[in-house]
DNA sequence: GTCTATATGCTGATAGAC
DNA sequence: GTCTATCAGCATATAGAC
């Protein structure tokens, strides 16, 4: 950080992990190529090999990126609302505004990974301490007894990461689409019993 | 369909589906090889070209098989049904029962696409002909005036089509998914305006 | 830190015998 | 319908110069 040689480093670092995570975006993991990485960067093919050990840290190191950014984004959103569904809508504006924002690397972090991937546990379990802050929120909201608070979490998260399959639209169309999803559950499960 | 030698046929072409299936569901699209689907389907590498002329055209008929079974499976469900909640109720409970059974067709095909696919548009139309299933559904629903049709039938999709990623459990626990993202919804858009 | 050059193996697809 | 054999190309990763 103090000198320009180590600020160099760490950009070239960055404009690494977004060409990956553009690549892997576009043709899935799989299919994504070390040299495609590179060339999106501007690089050659062995010179990422300084940067990561393999494409698996790769990967890894896209996902810790998107998870960080998020993560930061959502607490931001929520900080000092008052627990409620009010704070859940903030939450899930932000979790929408981050996603569907433009940036690749949020596409690229949230759908299924290969079975086989080593670095796969890490990579779940990463995604679930993000996922610790909705169901924060969730446990501060009065619901009915019956209601599984779990299912409600995942239900909640379910219908937002899926809008990548179909989402086109722009910035106020995010906003309407949180509200909607948020009012479709408060409404009923804010009735008691 | 009248001789030996044709059912023999088109049972091959079913494993050869069904082993596809099961490669693109666990390495994705990209990374699985048409050497392992082979393997997996008890064949050489080039018998496959006999049943499909690239790996493409498999992915299609992978998502062909999987979309007109679940298709089915939904739309048995849902015959004779009242419209309205408890006929959602029965889509959903088709629906997931179908797609977390255990058959790993479903996790292929609900799935994001790699964009460079040639045949990705026959596909995205294929997935939503099944899902004009829920459109008509939502459209029966009484609902308040403010309520979007369209992103409640996204929403619903979404959590359920989201739960490969977490989702462990059994057929009674798919049951009391099923029941748990209806009642999320009805309790509260059921009583109007 | 980035380069050129390369090792080693796997890829989708084809040719042609049976 | 399935096989053996093979093509041409691309994959990840490494070696070593600069």
């Amino acid at each position: 950080m103090s000198t320009a040689g180590t600020i160099y480093a760490s950009n070239r670092r960055d404009e690494l992990i977004a060409a990956a995570a553009s690549c892997f975006d576009r043709d899935g993991f799989g299919a994504a190529s070390i040299r495609n990485i590179a060339a999106e960067a501007g690089m050659q093919t062995a010179s990422i090999y300084y940067h990561f050990e393999s494409k698996d840290a790769l990967l890894l190191a896209v996902h810790e990126q998107g998870l960080r950014h998020i993560t930061a984004a959502t607490s931001q959103a929520i900080e000092g609302v008052e627990p409620g569904w009010d704070k859940v809508l903030a939450a899930c504006t932000a979790h929408l505004q981050t996603l569907l924002g433009g940036d690749p690397i949020y596409k690229a972090i949230m759908r299924p990974l290969p079975v086989t991937l080593e670095v796969r546990q890490q990579i779940v379990d990463m995604r679930e301490r993000y996922e610790n802050i909705f169901r924060d929120l969730v446990a501060d909201l009065e619901l009915p007894d019956a209601t599984d608070r779990r299912y409600l979490r995942l239900m909640l998260l379910g219908a937002m990461n899926w809008s990548f399959m179909w989402f086109q639209g722009g910035e106020s169309d995010i906003d309407s689409l949180a509200s909607s999803i948020v009012a479709n559950l408060r409404n009923s499960l804010e009735l008691g019993t």
